[in-house]
DNA sequence: CTGTTAGCGCTTTCAT
DNA sequence: ATGAAAGCGCTAACAG
């Protein structure tokens, strides 16, 4: 039934010691690897990865944990994490967390359980108990400790560089509209540099800081719009929250970008070469993915990374801002 | 360093034999099965899942094979069946095939390997030969033979139904634009019953359909448009197609829905609870992904299932077709 | 350069 | 009900 290399190395003459050289590139004569080679293909035969996988403790295997693949952020950036793993070999588990800590941690045990040899990770709820030095993983936007590795895009600047493009097309009124969690991470930065930066220029900043989970941010954006009617400028946390602001602003009345310009925060795109639906700060996804990716495996490798990588971001024009 | 079963048994003073059976629910006196779970609790022992794999021939894993994750559908698709394979204790590998037959070959080896104990395939490509009987395999929209299991939405419900939608809002001069492969499958179907209930209600359509890889679309689609002035209803492939469409319209200064009304395949959202953002017939996009996984579960239990799975789609208003 | 052999950690008879 | 023991298919150390 199953091919084994046993088989294949009755068959060629040669013991399996001599077959398992074969397959791991170790010093075989030319042509007794010619013979073996042949037989393999003859036979069809395939290693048994489990076998190999006890033996060796490495599965080539990693989990990608995150809330949901059904997110334009998030299977962008599943996209590129599995095509960075394909050109290294490795194969991507993949985990939709919807936030829940049980599930999060079941796949962080998974490394415990050899099934996986390291994680990257987009979490936001309270696993800090589970994640240690010694547990290969790459955190994305998450601070843990100092040890744990991570990757974020440039929040500051980012913040900075939406009060700075919002100003440069003729707002005077600047507002964030975002909501927040318990646990820190990189993105309660977006509005802390936002609000400097708009102080630096003169500029008068409000804010919508929502705990989540957030229930009824229509209506409370409603609400603030209306108490606020002078804002002529709005940075969101993120692209999701831009396309709530806009549902409401519309709803208002208000014309976008004349009276009332947005920028989000992700840079999403719905698909490959797909356009960005709002203005926003876009994180460099596909850099963030490859270098999770590089870190992560030259962690396994038993390396020493950089603990902190901070990658640029850029203004992305996506019609919610006006043309200059 | 790493607990074993060994280690365990050691301290619980019984057998490795009985933490086994402990583990997988064997019988066990209640007694003793405490003693051990506590000696399992206080050491953390995880098992390790490679060595049982290799005596079982069972790895709790599936690989989901589709063009690219980064895409509102197949991101969609592959949440839910991470989703009910969760819920069945399995885990998924994922795979951006991008319709490169060798990574979809590479994957499908993974069952020989015994990396994974199944497969779900989303794939366009020619890889039939590789796909035989025996391979635990999940066809999704696309046809082998006649023993390969394989689930699809009701194209040809779908195609009819875009028909009357449209003729019901109206419309005198129906068309179809698509793209198309080789390779045989459901989509096809779209385009046939489209124009056969056209016909049906005595309705003149037309149809651009394209050979795939497509190059150029909106250059074609354009001329399409000028050559037929006349077309007031335009049913598409897929929601892709349809974005495309409205592009291309919208720039040759049509209006829609007043003038020229669009209706879309697939159903495609960008996130959970998203809104449609073409009309379009919808796919059961959920319901899909978990027969699908039920079916290859029951496959690789040795069950014998049903070959061909045909679920109902359904007209989703989307803002691209009157409202009546 | 290559054959032999001892496990990797687990499940599963086989006795008891 | 449970301990002992035989492998699952492979890698790597060892001896030649």
């Amino acid at each position: 039934m199953k091919v084994t290399m046993k088989e294949v190395a009755k068959k060629a003459g040669v013991g399996v010691g001599t077959v398992s050289r074969v397959l791991n590139n170790g010093s075989v004569k030319a042509s007794t690897r010619q013979k073996v080679e042949k037989v393999i293909e003859e036979l069809d035969y395939q290693p048994d990865f489990y076998a190999r996988g006890l033996k060796t403790n490495q599965t080539f295997s990693v989990a990608l944990i995150l809330p949901s693949v059904w997110h334009p952020f998030f299977s962008e950036f599943a996209f590129y994490v599995e095509n960075s793993l394909e050109s290294r070999n490795y194969k991507l588990y993949l985990c939709n967390s919807s936030g829940n800590a049980e599930k999060e941690h079941e796949y962080i045990q998974m490394v415990k359980q050899n099934k996986v040899d390291g994680i990257i990770g987009i979490t936001y709820s309270n696993i800090d108990k589970y994640i240690s030095s010694n547990l290969p993983f790459v955190s994305i936007d998450r601070y843990f400790t100092e040890d744990v590795v991570y990757v974020a895009a440039d929040s500051e600047a980012g913040g900075r560089l939406a009060a700075r493009e919002l100003e440069k097309r003729g707002c005077q009124q600047l507002a964030y509209i975002g909501g927040y969690q318990e646990t820190p991470n990189e993105t309660k930065n977006r509005l802390k540099y936002f609000e400097l930066e708009c102080q630096r220029l003169g500029i008068s900043v409000k804010s919508l800081n929502m705990l989540e989970p957030l229930t009824d941010v229509s209506k409370h954006i409603k609400q603030f719009l209306l108490d606020n009617p002078e804002i002529d400028g709005i940075f969101t946390i993120n692209d999701s929250m831009a396309y709530d602001v806009i549902g409401v602003a519309e709803a208002l009345g208000r014309k976008i970008p004349s009276e009332l310009q947005i920028i989000g925060f992700d840079g999403e795109r719905t698909r490959e070469g797909a356009p960005y639906q709002v203005s926003t700060i876009a994180q460099p996804i596909r850099e963030m993915a490859e270098m999770a990716v590089t870190l992560l495996i030259d962690v396994i490798a038993g390396k020493t990374v950089e603990k902190r990588t901070v990658l640029p971001i850029k203004f992305a024009e996506g019609g919610t801002t006006k043309v200059i």
